[in-house]
DNA sequence: TGCCTGACATCGG
DNA sequence: GCCGATGCCAGGC
């Protein structure tokens, strides 16, 4: 827990791994965590910048739909979804997540 | 310096 | 409730 001054990135990180387990946030919600309330966009920047072995938990993050942003198919995709299945996070038949029961 | 793109959100059909 | 179009902010080329 460092105390010197973040950068937007770090910031964006830092709210995304307060997010618990077994819980989801939307882009729009992290951004506006981070003081950044129109940069949803720069969250997924954020994330994406990411190494693979990141302690991070940036699968909790879906969009406002529900849905995980990640083209269909990429592994990225199936991991996130993975992962959270893993933690308890059920995925409707259509593929979306309960945001209602689920969200931070 | 300026245009294009993108792990999004929101509004209207 | 899903789909398409428009708006925002920063980075990358």
């Amino acid at each position: 827990m460092t105390d010197y001054e973040p950068g937007t990135n770090h910031r964006i990180w830092r709210i995304v791994s307060a997010i618990p387990e077994g819980k989801v946030a939307t882009y729009g919600s992290v951004a506006q965590r981070a003081g950044m309330a129109r940069a949803a966009r720069r969250v997924g920047m954020a994330l994406r910048g990411l190494p693979k072995n990141t302690r991070i938990p940036w699968h909790r993050v879906v969009n406002a739909r529900g849905r995980i942003s990640l083209p269909e198919g990429s592994e990225s995709h199936y991991t996130q979804r993975y992962r959270l299945e893993t933690e308890g996070i059920p995925f409707r038949t259509n593929g979306t997540i309960d945001l209602r029961l689920y969200s931070w």
